[in-house]
DNA sequence: TGTACATCAGTGAACGCGCGTTCACTGATGTAC
DNA sequence: TGTACATCAGTGAACGCGCGTTCACTGATGTAC
């Protein structure tokens, strides 16, 4: 029973800190709005989490597994490796547009001076990327190690042309123009590989 | 001679700014550090500049300004549009890897809540891109407002792949394996984009 | 050329605020008898 | 079951520091006579 009343706090927190990123985004987050929101005091938070830096790791973690979900989903949506690779980058638009501010927190948070971020957290960015890695060997005939990086180079160019796209120091573009772009680009990009 | 005194002292800081930027990154930019490296009283800023955030947008362009430079000497060491291409995006991973922090800073710094980024700052990222254009132009047979945004869709591309390649938050690539995998990259899509 | 005065760029100590983190306390929970 | 005691999660006021910006002052520069 104190175990469960201790993940309630912690839980209670997280949930706090997500609907802050959510709603206002990583830089409006403040360790006194989270506990108010989470409806205890201030120090709690320090005897849930080592410091504020984990907790926002914590709320990242969930935000990429919602994304995670969804790129799976649209995997599982077509069996074509094509059209599985088109669904994927359809569905990171997506969920960058619907989530657009938890979606840059991603991105945008720092660890303080001296920490690294943590191995388990890089693991499940990298996981993202593995989730291209099927359908991009379904098409191409690439070995396993060129096809890794091939996987991370096609997902960093769909990551910086949603990015760019959505950034107030460029003029930022409608959603449709964003899918249409993407997917031409996509598009060409198969094309280019397959046909060597 | 009282008005070029006032351009010295703007000259100063932002000769300072410049360089802190570029050995420490825009993380670590003081105001303090920057008038005292400037031989100047920190109040002073102020008077040559209107706050802190208008001294690194002037700071940027020269960076900018610099980027451009090297872009402009890439095309015009090439005549053939798809050299040109791929010497744009060679010399556009060099500087980034050549000059980290003032390239992190291009795309690191943010206006304040409720201000925005002026607009002639806006125009010199803009003329990055149009950079691509011509060759692209030359390349393909696009209309004018397609071309326009296929070339910033192209930049965004290599820029999310640069930029993800230097992140800690994935594991970092080697600077030889990044141009590898961007040529491959972009030669991939120019091929797809000719072979329609 | 020299003197008195006005101006204003330049100064830097002080302001003000934000905000993550700590720590001495307390009250709820569990244990012993 | 009831009582005394120990533990420790939870508390929130206070700490501490960083740091951009201001503002009352001053000394260099320019002007008038």
């Amino acid at each position: 029973v104190a175990e469960s009343k201790r993940e309630k706090l912690r839980e209670n927190l997280l949930n706090a800190a997500e609907k802050r990123i959510i709603d206002q985004g990583i830089g409006a987050l403040r360790a006194r709005d989270i506990t108010q929101d989470a409806g205890c005091a201030l120090g709690s938070l320090y005897t849930a989490y080592k410091d504020l830096d984990l907790l926002i790791l914590a709320a990242n973690s969930r935000t990429l597994s919602r994304l995670h979900d969804e790129l799976r989903a649209a995997v599982a949506a077509e069996t074509d490796p094509h059209k599985q690779l088109l669904g994927l980058a359809a569905a990171y638009v997506s969920f960058a547009l619907n989530n657009r501010h938890a979606w840059s927190a991603l991105f945008d948070h720092r660890m303080p001076e001296g920490a690294e971020v943590p191995d388990w957290h890089i693991q499940e960015h990298a996981a993202l990327v593995g989730e291209i890695i099927a359908p991009l060997s379904a098409l191409l005939q690439t070995e396993p190690e060129q096809l890794a990086l091939q996987a991370r180079t096609l997902f960093s160019a769909v990551h910086g042309i949603v990015k760019l796209s959505l950034e107030d120091r460029f003029v930022a573009l409608g959603p449709d123009t964003v899918s249409a772009a993407l997917d031409d680009f996509l598009g060409a990009q198969l094309r280019g590989l397959a046909g060597r």
